[in-house]
DNA sequence: GCAAAAGTGTTAAACCTACACCCATGA
DNA sequence: TCATGGGTGTAGGTTTAACACTTTTGC
Protein backbone atom coordinates (compact mmCIF):
# COMPACT_ATOMS: atom_id res chain seq x y z
CA UNK A 1 0.00 0.00 0.00
CA UNK A 2 1.38 3.20 -1.00
CA UNK A 3 2.40 5.67 1.64
CA UNK A 4 0.18 8.11 2.72
CA UNK A 5 0.08 10.46 5.87
CA UNK A 6 -3.13 11.81 6.26
CA UNK A 7 -5.14 11.66 9.68
CA UNK A 8 -8.43 11.41 10.88
CA UNK A 9 -10.43 13.16 13.16
CA UNK A 10 -14.21 13.78 14.61
CA UNK A 11 -15.81 16.55 15.59
CA UNK A 12 -19.61 16.38 16.59
CA UNK A 13 -21.72 19.55 16.28
CA UNK A 14 -23.81 19.72 19.23
CA UNK A 15 -27.25 21.47 19.73
CA UNK A 16 -28.84 22.24 22.89
CA UNK A 17 -32.15 24.74 23.18
CA UNK A 18 -33.48 26.58 26.14
CA UNK A 19 -35.48 29.80 27.07
CA UNK A 20 -36.11 29.93 22.81
CA UNK A 21 -32.13 29.92 22.06
CA UNK A 22 -30.54 27.50 19.79
CA UNK A 23 -27.07 26.64 20.93
CA UNK A 24 -23.92 24.71 20.08
CA UNK A 25 -21.11 22.92 22.74
CA UNK A 26 -18.19 24.61 22.04
CA UNK A 27 -14.52 24.02 23.97
CA UNK A 28 -11.70 26.50 24.12
CA UNK A 29 -8.39 25.27 22.68
CA UNK A 30 -5.46 25.05 25.05
CA UNK A 31 -2.75 24.72 22.45
CA UNK A 32 -2.28 25.78 18.52
CA UNK A 33 -2.63 26.13 16.12
CA UNK A 34 -5.84 28.40 16.82
CA UNK A 35 -4.51 28.48 20.78
CA UNK A 36 -7.64 30.16 22.47
CA UNK A 37 -9.97 29.58 20.08
CA UNK A 38 -13.40 28.02 20.39
CA UNK A 39 -13.64 25.10 18.38
CA UNK A 40 -16.18 22.24 18.12
CA UNK A 41 -15.08 19.21 20.24
CA UNK A 42 -13.72 16.03 18.69
CA UNK A 43 -10.28 14.92 18.17
CA UNK A 44 -8.27 12.42 16.29
CA UNK A 45 -9.25 8.56 15.83
CA UNK A 46 -7.76 6.05 17.64
CA UNK A 47 -6.80 3.25 15.73
CA UNK A 48 -9.20 0.36 17.02
CA UNK A 49 -12.62 2.51 17.51
CA UNK A 50 -15.09 2.80 15.07
CA UNK A 51 -15.89 6.50 14.25
CA UNK A 52 -19.00 7.05 16.05
CA UNK A 53 -16.92 5.65 19.39
CA UNK A 54 -14.58 7.99 18.72
CA UNK A 55 -16.86 11.03 18.46
CA UNK A 56 -18.90 9.85 21.53
CA UNK A 57 -15.47 9.43 23.36
CA UNK A 58 -14.39 12.64 22.66
CA UNK A 59 -18.01 14.56 23.77
CA UNK A 60 -17.93 12.44 26.75
CA UNK A 61 -13.76 13.38 27.42
CA UNK A 62 -13.70 17.10 26.32
CA UNK A 63 -17.21 18.37 27.36
CA UNK A 64 -19.07 15.17 29.85
CA UNK A 65 -22.40 16.29 28.26
CA UNK A 66 -24.58 13.24 27.69
CA UNK A 67 -25.88 13.29 23.59
CA UNK A 68 -29.65 12.53 23.23
CA UNK A 69 -29.30 11.87 19.50
CA UNK A 70 -26.24 11.55 17.28
CA UNK A 71 -25.82 11.45 13.52
CA UNK A 72 -23.52 11.34 10.71
CA UNK A 73 -23.07 15.04 9.37
CA UNK A 74 -19.80 15.21 6.20
CA UNK A 75 -16.87 15.11 5.92
CA UNK A 76 -15.19 17.42 5.42
CA UNK A 77 -11.42 16.93 4.04
CA UNK A 78 -10.36 20.51 2.15
CA UNK A 79 -6.24 20.13 1.91
CA UNK A 80 -5.73 23.28 3.84
CA UNK A 81 -8.29 23.24 6.61
CA UNK A 82 -5.69 22.84 9.20
CA UNK A 83 -2.40 24.32 9.06
CA UNK A 84 -0.62 21.55 10.11
CA UNK A 85 -0.99 18.63 8.40
CA UNK A 86 -3.67 16.98 6.02
CA UNK A 87 -6.58 16.17 8.19
CA UNK A 88 -10.01 15.06 7.21
CA UNK A 89 -12.86 15.25 9.60
CA UNK A 90 -15.96 12.91 10.04
CA UNK A 91 -18.17 15.43 11.90
CA UNK A 92 -21.35 14.24 13.23
CA UNK A 93 -24.60 16.29 14.47
CA UNK A 94 -26.14 15.95 17.66
CA UNK A 95 -29.05 16.96 20.01
CA UNK A 96 -29.07 17.29 23.74
CA UNK A 97 -32.33 17.74 25.98
CA UNK A 98 -32.65 20.23 28.42
CA UNK A 99 -32.00 17.08 31.47
CA UNK A 100 -28.29 17.07 30.02
CA UNK A 101 -28.06 20.64 28.88
CA UNK A 102 -25.61 22.04 31.66
CA UNK A 103 -22.12 21.49 31.60
CA UNK A 104 -21.30 18.84 34.28
CA UNK A 105 -18.51 20.21 36.79
CA UNK A 106 -15.76 17.95 36.73
CA UNK A 107 -15.01 19.76 33.52
CA UNK A 108 -13.35 22.92 33.56
CA UNK A 109 -16.47 24.77 33.33
CA UNK A 110 -14.47 28.18 31.43
CA UNK A 111 -13.28 25.55 28.26
CA UNK A 112 -16.59 24.35 27.93
CA UNK A 113 -19.59 26.84 27.00
CA UNK A 114 -22.96 26.96 25.45
CA UNK A 115 -23.06 29.57 22.62
CA UNK A 116 -25.93 31.41 21.24
CA UNK A 117 -25.71 30.08 17.61
CA UNK A 118 -26.69 34.06 16.64
CA UNK A 119 -23.50 34.63 18.84
CA UNK A 120 -21.28 32.51 17.75
CA UNK A 121 -17.36 33.65 18.35
CA UNK A 122 -14.47 33.84 15.60
CA UNK A 123 -13.88 29.73 15.75
CA UNK A 124 -10.82 27.55 14.61
CA UNK A 125 -10.86 25.49 11.41
CA UNK A 126 -13.23 25.28 9.36
CA UNK A 127 -15.78 24.99 12.38
CA UNK A 128 -18.05 27.96 11.31
CA UNK A 129 -18.53 26.04 7.66
CA UNK A 130 -19.50 22.99 9.69
CA UNK A 131 -21.47 24.45 12.00
CA UNK A 132 -23.72 26.30 9.27
CA UNK A 133 -23.84 22.27 7.56
CA UNK A 134 -25.25 20.90 10.88
CA UNK A 135 -28.14 24.05 11.34
CA UNK A 136 -29.10 23.40 7.68
CA UNK A 137 -29.28 20.02 8.60
CA UNK A 138 -30.87 20.32 11.54
CA UNK A 139 -33.70 22.67 9.77
CA UNK A 140 -34.40 20.27 7.44
CA UNK A 141 -34.16 17.57 9.75
CA UNK A 142 -37.00 18.75 11.97
CA UNK A 143 -39.59 18.87 9.00
CA UNK A 144 -39.61 15.59 8.34
CA UNK A 145 -38.69 13.17 11.55
CA UNK A 146 -39.74 13.85 14.85
CA UNK A 147 -36.01 15.13 16.31
CA UNK A 148 -37.42 18.36 17.98
CA UNK A 149 -38.12 16.12 20.80
CA UNK A 150 -34.85 15.08 21.58
CA UNK A 151 -34.20 18.91 21.98
CA UNK A 152 -37.36 19.56 24.59
CA UNK A 153 -37.49 18.15 28.06
CA UNK A 154 -39.33 14.44 28.07
CA UNK A 155 -42.31 16.27 29.37
CA UNK A 156 -43.12 19.22 27.33
CA UNK A 157 -45.62 22.02 26.83
CA UNK A 158 -47.23 22.63 23.60
CA UNK A 159 -46.00 25.72 23.74
CA UNK A 160 -42.66 24.77 23.65
CA UNK A 161 -43.02 22.36 20.80
CA UNK A 162 -44.34 25.54 18.52
CA UNK A 163 -41.94 28.02 19.92
CA UNK A 164 -38.93 25.27 18.86
CA UNK A 165 -40.28 25.13 15.25
CA UNK A 166 -40.94 28.98 14.94
CA UNK A 167 -36.75 29.20 16.57
CA UNK A 168 -35.03 26.80 14.62
CA UNK A 169 -37.09 27.16 11.09
CA UNK A 170 -36.97 31.28 11.46
CA UNK A 171 -40.70 31.55 10.73
CA UNK A 172 -44.18 31.99 12.41
CA UNK A 173 -46.57 29.21 12.89
CA UNK A 174 -50.06 29.37 13.51
CA UNK A 175 -51.12 27.49 16.66
CA UNK A 176 -54.26 26.19 15.70
CA UNK A 177 -53.20 24.33 12.85
CA UNK A 178 -49.68 23.38 14.31
CA UNK A 179 -51.96 21.97 16.67
CA UNK A 180 -53.92 20.11 15.09
CA UNK A 181 -51.85 18.77 12.67
CA UNK A 182 -48.81 17.24 15.24
CA UNK A 183 -51.94 16.26 17.50
CA UNK A 184 -53.42 14.61 14.28
CA UNK A 185 -50.02 12.47 13.84
CA UNK A 186 -50.95 10.38 17.20
CA UNK A 187 -47.64 10.26 18.59
CA UNK A 188 -48.04 12.47 21.53
CA UNK A 189 -49.18 11.65 24.81
CA UNK A 190 -51.52 14.28 26.26
CA UNK A 191 -50.85 13.77 30.22
CA UNK A 192 -53.04 14.23 33.08
CA UNK A 193 -50.72 17.23 34.67
CA UNK A 194 -50.99 20.80 33.94
CA UNK A 195 -47.86 23.43 34.67
CA UNK A 196 -48.25 26.91 35.47
CA UNK A 197 -45.66 29.06 34.49
CA UNK A 198 -46.89 31.72 36.90
CA UNK A 199 -48.80 34.13 34.62
CA UNK A 200 -52.09 32.91 32.13
CA UNK A 201 -53.82 29.47 32.27
CA UNK A 202 -51.64 26.81 33.08
CA UNK A 203 -50.82 24.24 30.40
CA UNK A 204 -50.85 20.64 29.99
CA UNK A 205 -47.92 18.61 29.59
CA UNK A 206 -47.60 16.01 26.48
CA UNK A 207 -44.56 13.36 25.79
CA UNK A 208 -43.32 11.89 22.53
CA UNK A 209 -44.42 8.22 22.42
CA UNK A 210 -41.47 7.36 20.30
CA UNK A 211 -42.80 3.32 20.10
CA UNK A 212 -46.11 4.75 18.66
CA UNK A 213 -43.86 6.63 15.82
CA UNK A 214 -42.40 3.44 14.78
CA UNK A 215 -45.23 1.76 14.51
CA UNK A 216 -46.66 4.01 12.60
CA UNK A 217 -43.65 4.16 10.51
CA UNK A 218 -43.72 1.00 9.59
CA UNK A 219 -47.41 0.94 8.36
CA UNK A 220 -45.93 4.07 5.96
CA UNK A 221 -46.57 7.00 8.06
CA UNK A 222 -44.70 10.23 7.41
CA UNK A 223 -43.54 12.71 9.38
CA UNK A 224 -44.22 15.75 7.65
CA UNK A 225 -44.53 19.76 8.49
CA UNK A 226 -43.97 22.34 6.17
CA UNK B 1 0.21 15.47 16.99
CA UNK B 2 -0.70 11.65 18.27
CA UNK B 3 0.61 8.94 16.19
CA UNK B 4 -2.31 7.30 14.11
CA UNK B 5 -2.07 5.20 11.05
CA UNK B 6 -5.62 5.08 9.14
CA UNK B 7 -5.65 5.25 5.56
CA UNK B 8 -8.14 7.61 4.35
CA UNK B 9 -10.14 6.27 0.57
CA UNK B 10 -12.48 7.86 -1.52
CA UNK B 11 -15.27 5.43 -3.55
CA UNK B 12 -17.71 6.39 -5.84
CA UNK B 13 -21.02 4.78 -5.84
CA UNK B 14 -21.91 5.55 -9.72
CA UNK B 15 -25.66 5.14 -11.29
CA UNK B 16 -26.61 5.00 -15.00
CA UNK B 17 -30.07 3.93 -16.58
CA UNK B 18 -31.07 2.80 -19.83
CA UNK B 19 -33.76 0.23 -20.56
CA UNK B 20 -35.48 0.50 -17.45
CA UNK B 21 -32.61 -1.00 -15.92
CA UNK B 22 -30.68 1.33 -13.07
CA UNK B 23 -26.87 -0.42 -12.87
CA UNK B 24 -23.97 0.71 -10.95
CA UNK B 25 -20.67 1.03 -12.50
CA UNK B 26 -18.21 -1.56 -10.79
CA UNK B 27 -14.77 -3.01 -11.15
CA UNK B 28 -12.67 -5.90 -10.80
CA UNK B 29 -9.98 -5.93 -8.14
CA UNK B 30 -6.43 -7.76 -9.88
CA UNK B 31 -5.20 -7.49 -6.38
CA UNK B 32 -5.44 -8.99 -2.95
CA UNK B 33 -7.54 -8.51 -0.69
CA UNK B 34 -10.81 -9.83 -2.21
CA UNK B 35 -8.82 -10.34 -5.73
CA UNK B 36 -11.17 -11.18 -8.63
CA UNK B 37 -13.92 -9.76 -7.05
CA UNK B 38 -16.12 -6.68 -8.18
CA UNK B 39 -15.89 -3.72 -6.05
CA UNK B 40 -16.57 0.06 -6.19
CA UNK B 41 -14.26 2.27 -8.14
CA UNK B 42 -11.54 3.97 -5.74
CA UNK B 43 -8.77 4.55 -3.79
CA UNK B 44 -6.60 6.36 -1.41
CA UNK B 45 -6.46 10.14 -1.36
CA UNK B 46 -3.34 11.82 -2.47
CA UNK B 47 -1.66 14.21 0.02
CA UNK B 48 -2.46 16.98 -1.73
CA UNK B 49 -5.82 16.64 -3.55
CA UNK B 50 -9.20 17.48 -1.79
CA UNK B 51 -11.88 14.32 -1.68
CA UNK B 52 -13.33 15.11 -4.56
CA UNK B 53 -10.40 15.74 -6.56
CA UNK B 54 -9.38 11.85 -5.51
CA UNK B 55 -13.10 10.33 -6.39
CA UNK B 56 -12.72 12.30 -9.75
CA UNK B 57 -9.38 11.30 -10.47
CA UNK B 58 -10.35 7.42 -9.21
CA UNK B 59 -13.63 7.55 -11.18
CA UNK B 60 -11.25 9.00 -14.47
CA UNK B 61 -8.39 6.31 -13.88
CA UNK B 62 -10.56 3.52 -13.11
CA UNK B 63 -13.20 3.39 -15.35
CA UNK B 64 -12.71 6.34 -17.62
CA UNK B 65 -16.74 7.31 -17.44
CA UNK B 66 -17.82 11.12 -17.48
CA UNK B 67 -19.78 11.49 -14.33
CA UNK B 68 -22.63 14.07 -14.66
CA UNK B 69 -23.54 14.65 -10.94
CA UNK B 70 -21.51 13.92 -7.71
CA UNK B 71 -22.05 14.55 -3.89
CA UNK B 72 -20.48 13.36 -1.11
CA UNK B 73 -22.40 10.16 0.31
CA UNK B 74 -21.62 9.01 3.79
CA UNK B 75 -18.19 7.95 5.24
CA UNK B 76 -17.62 4.53 6.27
CA UNK B 77 -15.06 3.85 8.73
CA UNK B 78 -15.69 -0.25 10.93
CA UNK B 79 -12.73 -1.30 12.09
CA UNK B 80 -12.64 -4.30 10.36
CA UNK B 81 -13.76 -2.76 7.18
CA UNK B 82 -10.41 -3.75 5.34
CA UNK B 83 -8.80 -6.70 6.40
CA UNK B 84 -5.19 -5.26 5.77
CA UNK B 85 -4.95 -1.75 7.66
CA UNK B 86 -7.76 0.58 9.24
CA UNK B 87 -8.86 2.16 5.83
CA UNK B 88 -12.22 4.65 5.94
CA UNK B 89 -13.54 5.61 3.05
CA UNK B 90 -15.72 8.73 1.82
CA UNK B 91 -18.17 8.10 -0.43
CA UNK B 92 -19.90 9.71 -3.17
CA UNK B 93 -22.87 9.54 -5.43
CA UNK B 94 -22.89 10.02 -8.93
CA UNK B 95 -25.23 10.17 -12.05
CA UNK B 96 -24.26 9.54 -15.29
CA UNK B 97 -26.17 10.25 -17.96
CA UNK B 98 -27.29 7.62 -21.01
CA UNK B 99 -24.58 10.06 -23.46
CA UNK B 100 -21.84 8.97 -21.21
CA UNK B 101 -22.89 5.45 -20.20
CA UNK B 102 -21.08 2.83 -22.15
CA UNK B 103 -17.42 2.21 -21.11
CA UNK B 104 -14.71 3.98 -23.11
CA UNK B 105 -12.38 1.21 -24.79
CA UNK B 106 -9.47 2.87 -23.69
CA UNK B 107 -10.21 0.56 -19.90
CA UNK B 108 -10.11 -3.40 -20.25
CA UNK B 109 -13.55 -3.78 -20.90
CA UNK B 110 -12.89 -7.06 -18.70
CA UNK B 111 -13.04 -5.20 -15.55
CA UNK B 112 -15.38 -2.34 -15.51
CA UNK B 113 -19.12 -3.26 -15.94
CA UNK B 114 -22.27 -2.10 -15.42
CA UNK B 115 -24.68 -4.09 -13.16
CA UNK B 116 -28.14 -3.99 -12.86
CA UNK B 117 -29.06 -3.20 -9.59
CA UNK B 118 -30.98 -6.13 -9.01
CA UNK B 119 -28.45 -8.72 -10.06
CA UNK B 120 -25.26 -7.32 -8.18
CA UNK B 121 -22.36 -10.07 -7.45
CA UNK B 122 -20.45 -10.60 -4.16
CA UNK B 123 -18.51 -7.79 -3.50
CA UNK B 124 -15.20 -6.21 -1.90
CA UNK B 125 -15.46 -5.29 1.55
CA UNK B 126 -18.65 -3.12 2.65
CA UNK B 127 -19.25 -2.16 -0.49
CA UNK B 128 -22.50 -3.66 -0.68
CA UNK B 129 -23.85 -1.45 2.73
CA UNK B 130 -22.30 1.58 0.64
CA UNK B 131 -24.58 0.81 -2.74
CA UNK B 132 -27.65 0.07 -0.27
CA UNK B 133 -27.36 3.43 1.30
CA UNK B 134 -26.41 5.36 -2.51
CA UNK B 135 -29.87 3.30 -3.55
CA UNK B 136 -31.49 4.85 -0.57
CA UNK B 137 -30.14 8.43 -1.32
CA UNK B 138 -30.84 8.25 -5.01
CA UNK B 139 -34.47 7.27 -3.69
CA UNK B 140 -35.25 9.92 -1.27
CA UNK B 141 -33.57 12.65 -3.59
CA UNK B 142 -35.16 11.80 -6.34
CA UNK B 143 -38.53 13.07 -4.29
CA UNK B 144 -36.68 16.17 -3.90
CA UNK B 145 -34.83 17.32 -6.25
CA UNK B 146 -34.47 17.37 -10.45
CA UNK B 147 -31.71 14.24 -10.35
CA UNK B 148 -33.81 12.45 -11.98
CA UNK B 149 -32.05 14.26 -14.93
CA UNK B 150 -29.15 13.51 -14.94
CA UNK B 151 -30.45 9.92 -15.12
CA UNK B 152 -31.89 11.02 -19.19
CA UNK B 153 -30.68 11.85 -21.94
CA UNK B 154 -30.49 15.50 -22.51
CA UNK B 155 -33.55 15.22 -25.23
CA UNK B 156 -36.39 12.57 -23.21
CA UNK B 157 -39.38 11.43 -23.41
CA UNK B 158 -42.01 12.12 -21.09
CA UNK B 159 -42.01 7.99 -20.60
CA UNK B 160 -38.85 7.80 -19.94
CA UNK B 161 -39.45 10.48 -16.99
CA UNK B 162 -42.07 8.30 -15.47
CA UNK B 163 -40.44 4.79 -16.28
CA UNK B 164 -37.37 5.85 -14.50
CA UNK B 165 -39.65 7.04 -11.30
CA UNK B 166 -41.18 3.96 -11.77
CA UNK B 167 -38.29 1.61 -11.67
CA UNK B 168 -36.10 3.39 -9.11
CA UNK B 169 -39.12 4.12 -6.53
CA UNK B 170 -40.24 0.26 -7.41
CA UNK B 171 -44.24 2.05 -7.07
CA UNK B 172 -46.67 2.60 -10.25
CA UNK B 173 -47.47 6.60 -10.94
CA UNK B 174 -50.52 7.43 -12.81
CA UNK B 175 -49.87 8.86 -15.76
CA UNK B 176 -52.11 11.50 -15.91
CA UNK B 177 -51.35 13.30 -12.54
CA UNK B 178 -47.58 12.76 -13.31
CA UNK B 179 -47.93 14.67 -16.60
CA UNK B 180 -49.94 17.68 -14.78
CA UNK B 181 -47.95 17.73 -12.19
CA UNK B 182 -44.22 17.81 -13.62
CA UNK B 183 -45.80 19.92 -16.44
CA UNK B 184 -47.04 22.58 -14.05
CA UNK B 185 -43.48 22.89 -12.44
CA UNK B 186 -42.96 24.66 -15.53
CA UNK B 187 -39.17 23.34 -15.66
CA UNK B 188 -39.53 21.30 -18.62
CA UNK B 189 -39.23 22.69 -22.27
CA UNK B 190 -41.35 20.97 -24.55
CA UNK B 191 -39.69 20.80 -28.20
CA UNK B 192 -40.97 20.64 -31.63
CA UNK B 193 -39.75 17.72 -32.30
CA UNK B 194 -41.05 13.76 -32.27
CA UNK B 195 -39.99 10.74 -31.70
CA UNK B 196 -41.04 7.76 -33.18
CA UNK B 197 -40.36 4.29 -31.66
CA UNK B 198 -41.10 1.79 -34.72
CA UNK B 199 -44.72 1.32 -33.12
CA UNK B 200 -47.55 3.47 -31.38
CA UNK B 201 -48.26 7.38 -31.93
CA UNK B 202 -44.91 9.36 -31.75
CA UNK B 203 -44.02 11.15 -28.61
CA UNK B 204 -42.50 14.76 -28.06
CA UNK B 205 -39.36 15.22 -26.60
CA UNK B 206 -38.20 16.89 -23.59
CA UNK B 207 -35.69 19.26 -22.05
CA UNK B 208 -34.84 20.05 -18.44
CA UNK B 209 -34.83 23.70 -18.32
CA UNK B 210 -31.80 23.95 -15.51
CA UNK B 211 -31.51 27.82 -15.34
CA UNK B 212 -35.44 28.12 -15.09
CA UNK B 213 -35.14 25.42 -11.97
CA UNK B 214 -32.54 27.73 -10.61
CA UNK B 215 -34.25 30.96 -11.00
CA UNK B 216 -37.76 29.43 -9.16
CA UNK B 217 -35.58 27.17 -6.90
CA UNK B 218 -34.40 30.98 -5.31
CA UNK B 219 -38.18 32.35 -5.15
CA UNK B 220 -39.18 29.23 -3.05
CA UNK B 221 -40.12 26.70 -5.33
CA UNK B 222 -39.82 23.33 -4.01
CA UNK B 223 -39.14 20.38 -6.41
CA UNK B 224 -41.85 17.58 -4.81
CA UNK B 225 -43.00 14.51 -5.66
CA UNK B 226 -44.79 11.96 -4.00
C1' DG C 1 -58.13 -2.39 -39.13
C1' DC C 2 -55.47 -3.68 -35.34
C1' DA C 3 -51.83 -3.34 -32.01
C1' DA C 4 -49.11 -0.19 -29.50
C1' DA C 5 -47.82 3.73 -27.03
C1' DA C 6 -49.06 8.90 -26.42
C1' DG C 7 -51.94 12.25 -24.93
C1' DT C 8 -55.72 14.26 -22.38
C1' DG C 9 -60.09 16.16 -18.02
C1' DT C 10 -63.15 15.64 -14.37
C1' DT C 11 -64.67 14.84 -9.87
C1' DA C 12 -64.55 13.84 -4.91
C1' DA C 13 -61.78 13.76 -0.98
C1' DA C 14 -58.06 15.34 1.68
C1' DC C 15 -55.33 18.81 3.15
C1' DC C 16 -53.78 23.42 3.94
C1' DT C 17 -54.45 28.27 5.20
C1' DA C 18 -56.23 32.13 7.26
C1' DC C 19 -58.35 33.92 10.89
C1' DA C 20 -60.33 35.66 16.46
C1' DC C 21 -62.39 34.75 20.61
C1' DC C 22 -62.96 32.56 25.20
C1' DC C 23 -60.57 30.22 29.24
C1' DA C 24 -57.91 29.61 33.47
C1' DT C 25 -54.88 31.37 36.30
C1' DG C 26 -51.77 34.81 39.35
C1' DA C 27 -51.02 39.30 40.74
C1' DT D 1 -60.26 43.10 37.17
C1' DC D 2 -56.55 42.89 34.35
C1' DA D 3 -52.68 40.85 32.14
C1' DT D 4 -50.88 36.67 30.41
C1' DG D 5 -50.50 32.72 27.94
C1' DG D 6 -53.51 28.35 26.73
C1' DG D 7 -56.94 26.30 24.13
C1' DT D 8 -60.27 25.87 20.38
C1' DG D 9 -63.47 25.69 14.96
C1' DT D 10 -64.78 26.93 10.51
C1' DA D 11 -64.80 28.06 5.70
C1' DG D 12 -62.46 28.75 1.23
C1' DG D 13 -58.87 27.42 -1.60
C1' DT D 14 -55.57 24.21 -3.18
C1' DT D 15 -53.81 19.82 -3.94
C1' DT D 16 -54.10 15.04 -4.55
C1' DA D 17 -56.03 10.64 -6.16
C1' DA D 18 -58.75 7.89 -8.78
C1' DC D 19 -60.29 6.90 -13.02
C1' DA D 20 -60.80 5.58 -19.23
C1' DC D 21 -61.14 7.01 -23.71
C1' DT D 22 -59.22 9.10 -27.99
C1' DT D 23 -55.14 9.93 -31.05
C1' DT D 24 -51.38 8.78 -34.01
C1' DT D 25 -48.55 5.87 -35.96
C1' DG D 26 -46.48 1.14 -38.17
C1' DC D 27 -47.61 -3.13 -39.75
Amino acid sequence: MVHQNIKVAVDGVVFGYKDNILSVLLIKRDIPPFQEYWALPGGLVKEEESLEAAVERELKEETNVTIDYLEQLYSFGEVGRDPRNRVISITYFGLVKPEHYTIKADTDANDVQWFDIQELPALAFDHTTIIEAAKERLKNKLTYEPIGFDLLATKFLFSDLEKLYTTILEKKIDRRNFRKKILGFGILEELDEKVSEGRGRPANLFKFNKKQYFMLKEKGFLFDIK
